[in-house]
DNA sequence: TAGATTGTTAATCGATTAACAATC
DNA sequence: TAGATTGTTAATCGATTAACAATC
């Protein structure tokens, strides 16, 4: 398997993270109809040293133009394709509850043409019901669901001790990603995509350097 | 300000963030009494590499014992202290839509003793009613809700066009850490902690990686 | 004891940053 | 043109991994 970009270089994880947040200003700026957008410009928009940002979108294959930066769309168009934007498809998510109905209902994913399409889960008080719009259906459906929706990605938002077992069953109907919420380090085989999330991780880092600056004054 | 641990190092952030993980299966082997564990065993539960596991457990200052491996108990509460355990407080969470929500609700955060005390939103379907549990406020009484129970972490999940104003009020009476889970970088003063959440970026990462394993099949 | 596991130093790897020439 | 900005190579920085002696 080959990690290789169109020009035959690997793209760095941490970039693939700061090309999210740089189509959000490329949005931003097509919407406003403006052009061209400089390193410079991204920087003091993210936060970031522009220097980072030349280096990132080196990976993209595109070239800027000294004085006036990038073309926004052109721009636009190479990082969607390193992210993967051409092969993307809808997703089914498994666990209805207090994380699982907040991505049913998160916005945020609207910009990146992602979408959910249904949820499963046991509890009779969620299944049959809508949430934000998509339907809940009862856990026992999923492979007909799966199946008949082609969908190709699952998010996993149970709890630990199932995490596993629907992960199994999700990679045995023909899943290839699965981004997973569960607190739970997932054993799948070759050729299937596993995107851990650990919410808890965020908040393990924000005590700390909270602590450090408290230490200090 | 230092970022040092007991030790006078300083601890990398990668470390802290899968401290979170180790303290998981610490507060499992503690429930059910063991009271050793190894490096291996670490590594085998969280699909990490020994090494780095032995290496990052230098952090703690605490030593193992070789055949046996570490104490849980002691372990854990080294742990807990870098993770700035002793210094926590209660959160305030700003923005009790989608996101927001299911953070109120959300169990994970239970074992690291963080609470959501409270919530503010806008919305008059919101306002006045409870999700799991917690009051939702109008905004307008933040300044006295921070005051009056002292919390002195917000939790931000509201749109990206007003999370900079909200961060400022927080910052005006008191605040000392934001957890932001608006898409936008907040320019806040030397002092204060913001830790950035970006779900869209694990998104990145997860349509990137599918794309490069279609790619070459 | 034997050997699994720790602890530490050094080597490697990968990402960020610096330096500076090229260019519009 | 002048100079802001790009593009690229090299230096630096920081984290991971390897190697191996110490130890219970």
């Amino acid at each position: 398997m080959s990690k290789d970009n169109i020009l035959g270089q690997s793209v760095p994880l941490p970039t693939i993270r700061r090309m999210a947040s740089y189509i959000r200003v490329l949005q931003k700026f097509k919407k406003q109809n403006i052009r061209w957008i400089s390193t410079t410009e991204f920087a003091k928009r993210l936060s970031l040293k522009p220097i980072q940002v030349r280096k990132d979108l080196t990976f993209t294959g595109i070239t800027g133009k000294p004085r006036f930066g990038f073309d926004v769309v052109e721009l636009m168009g190479a990082i969607e394709t390193i992210l993967g934007w051409d092969n993307r498809s809808e997703a089914i998510l498994i666990g209805a509850g207090g994380l699982g109905s907040a991505l049913l209902g998160y916005k945020g994913f609207d910009r990146y043409g992602f979408h959910i399409v249904v949820a499963c889960d046991i509890n009779p008080d969620l299944v049959g019901k809508t949430i934000h719009d998509k339907q809940v259906v009862h856990l026992d459906r999923l492979e007909v669901l799966v199946k008949r929706l082609g969908v190709s990605i699952g998010i996993l938002t149970v709890p630990a001790s199932v995490g596993q077992e629907i992960a199994d069953r999700l990679i045995s109907i023909g899943i290839k990603g699965i981004w997973n919420f569960s607190p739970i380090k997932l054993k799948v085989p070759e050729g299937i995509i596993v995107q851990q999330e650990d919410l808890s991780s965020g908040l393990a880092v924000l005590y700390n350097k909270l602590s450090r600056v408290q230490e200090n004054s």
